[in-house]
DNA sequence: AGTGTATCCTGCAGGC
DNA sequence: TGCCTGCAGGATACAC
């Protein structure tokens, strides 16, 4: 569910919550979001202090002092909810699933009605070896449309499958890898290798433009999504294209279509995301 | 290097 | 009301 806008949202609302603070039990409910022996989490957090707080593509990784990360991976329904000082946790959240106590009385849950998300405790080092498996984040300064361009260049790969491969550029998911390519006007399913130079850099800015909007918005909540203190994002109704199939396309009235490719849903407007590139000049 | 399929899980909407 | 099917913001493993 949540991709690069609903984590950062959920990042930046976290830090202040549990900066500063020193973990002490944590308690396994459901071990498998854990990609570790139960034992091996609660012993690498145990007596640690966050330092802070921060996302890489679709994760959240929670910093501690001396050499250790907490990696999240949401999946598709999970939230992290920092509680209070005399607040039962296991009473507020619906599907806790891993909850970290700290020395305070505060608490972070892990809460995941699917359970398709993930936690884990891990050195810098391994953690930045993952990181470094992912592509660049759309959002970085240095990411530029010439780089997207050169790496569109040699994949074979329809554009939309291309977007949600996290090797290739991070963060991108379902929802806004359909609305930037509306945006850009590109079909999803063109041949990344198709996409020229032109195209590239309208691709380039429309993932940017809808990421940064949609941070902006405090992310897109279809269903279960919620930032760190329980809110929706405001996002979803500002939606061109993903769940809107039928409806008329606010730039020119056809009706945005559904097709269903890598096993996933793409929605996307027939006569703005035309199959063919567009020609130029007559005919 | 691609694609399709299945897997992990729960919940909700829609059809009958 | 109940039962069924299909679908869902992700990631991975597999066969072809």
């Amino acid at each position: 569910m949540p991709e690069l806008p609903e984590a950062e949202t959920i990042v930046r609302g976290l830090r202040p919550a549990i900066t500063g603070r020193t973990v002490g039990n944590t308690r396994v409910l459901h071990h498998d979001v854990l990609r570790q022996p139960a034992r091996r989490v609660a012993d690498g957090v145990r007596g640690r202090t966050v330092q802070g707080v921060e996302r890489r593509a679709k994760n959240i990784v929670i910093c501690l002092d001396e050499d250790r990360v907490i990696a999240v991976n949401l999946g598709m329904t999970g939230r992290l909810l920092p509680f209070a000082p005399k607040v039962t946790p296991l009473r507020e959240a619906t599907h806790p699933a891993v909850v970290f106590h700290f020395r305070d009385g505060a608490s972070l849950v892990f809460d995941d009605t699917r359970r398709f998300g993930t936690v884990e405790c891990l050195s810098d080092a391994a953690w930045r070896e993952r990181s470094d498996r992912m592509g660049p984040e759309p959002l970085d300064p240095g990411y530029t449309a010439a780089r997207l361009a050169e790496a569109l260049r040699t994949s074979r790969s329809p554009i939309r499958s291309w977007l949600l491969d996290q090797r290739r550029i991070a963060g991108v998911g379902n929802i806004y890898a359909s609305e930037a390519l509306h945006l850009a006007g590109i079909h999803p399913e063109r041949q990344a290798r198709s996409i020229d130079e032109e195209g590239a850099a309208a691709l380039h800015a429309s993932i940017r433009a809808v990421l940064a909007a949609a941070i902006e918005a405090g992310g897109t909540t279809l269903r279960d999504y919620r930032d760190a203190d329980g809110e929706p994002g405001r996002f979803a109704r500002r939606l061109l294209a993903y769940g809107r199939d039928g409806e008329p396309c606010t730039r020119c009235a056809a009706a945005i279509r559904r097709i269903v490719f890598g096993g996933r849903s793409a929605f996307y407007c027939p006569t703005c995301q035309p199959k063919r590139r567009p020609r130029r000049g007559r005919e």
